[in-house]
DNA sequence: CGTGTCGTTGATCCTCGTCAAACGTTGTGG
DNA sequence: CCACAACGTTTGACGAGGATCAACGACACG
């Protein structure tokens, strides 16, 4: 019924390790039933800022960047959606327009779920409920954390931090090199700086040899020293 | 039986603009059996970062600042919570230790929720899941849109933006002086800036009639010049 | 083979953080 | 109730971090 057609699928509904993991058989067989899947191509964008939307998504496949546009079109990148998790969720529970905009930054295969089931099983489903209200607090947390971050870090200090939790989120291959491929405008969209400060930036952790540069390939040499850069804890 | 003693004590359990407001009487009863509401001082810590906590707390009356120790000690303030709010649920839902703290500004009425009550209430009432839902939504927004301002606006526009802000969320006196009192260290620690910077500004806006200051008093003359520097539209 | 996007480097400027000093205010204990 | 300490506020001087502008090289793509 639904369009998933992938060979290795593992469909986010099935996986214990997401929000819907404790839904019972008849819940997810619901969800199935009324959730939308496809694929978006590297690039598209899934639904955009200011826009009403009526449901959320959950990541099957691929890798989707959560961003707001500021100042004279800017982007500022606030979270990186993986496989099993769910976006969009905030503005179908907080009422509002949604605050920021989607976009695939590989080939992904993401579901809509629409928002009237979803506020129905959080209803029906206190486990479910709190699931949501987990994944919300923690994403709150962060967000604390990185205002506080911005707020007081230096640029350097902030793009060795973001560089650890990029290879904590996505690991690395088998060069270990980053397992995320990045342009360097969007690395400067996360740490809050130009896109030539990043550069710069770079060159400089590869001359001290904290990591080596391949085009977007970015190989981790040395962890310990930038954490220590990082001035983290977190 | 607890220890509610204010001559005007508009309960937060009983205030209809509130997350408990979906309670039923039977739930709201067995919460005043629960909770435990004392005052807190000026000044006084109602918790601390990085411990863990065991409940919740809604605010009765009085203002209470969060905030986030950082590099060296410095605070970066979050969120201010007014009666009516409810601070601490994060770290209860999230399973995660306090990642901030939180201290009364003013003499402050808040009552203890305690957390195993927090859970079976929102497993056992689907609205008012919802509604604690709708609260960490509405927070994770507006996080989000900090990140994006420290990040991209300047000193100067993000200063002239908090003092919007407080206008809006505190009101003002009969004399249009901002309804809350905050020393310049305090202002600098949310703008996320040196208190020096604040001072200037702050000098500077008077300077350009933009406000007016009488020690901590700070009076509003000209909003729409300052949402015009703030580069604002949240 | 041009055209567009991305990456890199250099030069320059300015915002803002830091340090230092002085003054005002508040609170406390003798 | 005064004296002193502790804290908050203000101003000035200075320098560094980082943003901006400009130009060019590298690469992919139609």
């Amino acid at each position: 019924m639904n369009g998933n057609h992938s060979t290795h699928s593992t469909d986010c509904i099935e996986r214990n390790d997401t929000v819907f993991k404790n839904l019972t058989d008849q819940e997810k067989e619901k969800l199935r039933e009324e959730k939308n899947c496809r694929l978006y191509k590297k690039g598209a964008e899934i639904y955009h800022e200011s826009s009403r939307t009526n449901g959320m998504y959950c990541i099957n496949s691929g890798v989707v960047k959560i961003y707001k546009t500021g100042i004279d079109g800017r982007e500022q990148i606030v979270y990186f959606a993986k496989p099993g998790d769910i976006i969009g969720y905030r503005s179908i529970l907080s009422g509002d327009l949604a605050c920021s905009s989607a976009k695939a930054l590989q080939d992904s295969e993401l579901c809509f779920i629409p928002g009237d089931l979803l506020i129905s099983l959080i209803r029906s489903n206190g486990d479910f409920a709190l699931d949501v209200l987990q994944q919300s607090c923690k994403e709150l947390g962060e967000a604390n954390s990185y205002i506080t971050d911005i707020a007081q870090k230096t640029v350097r200090e902030r793009l060795a931090e973001v560089l650890i939790k990029l290879k904590d989120n996505f690991g690395v291959n088998e060069n270990n090199e980053l397992g995320i491929s990045l342009t360097r405008e969007e690395l400067a969209n996360i740490v809050g700086t130009a896109t030539e400060s990043v550069i710069r930036l770079l060159s400089e952790f590869k001359q001290d040899e904290l990591i080596d540069l391949k085009g977007r390939k970015i190989k981790i040499l040395d962890t310990k020293k930038l954490e220590k850069i990082s001035n983290a804890f977190g």
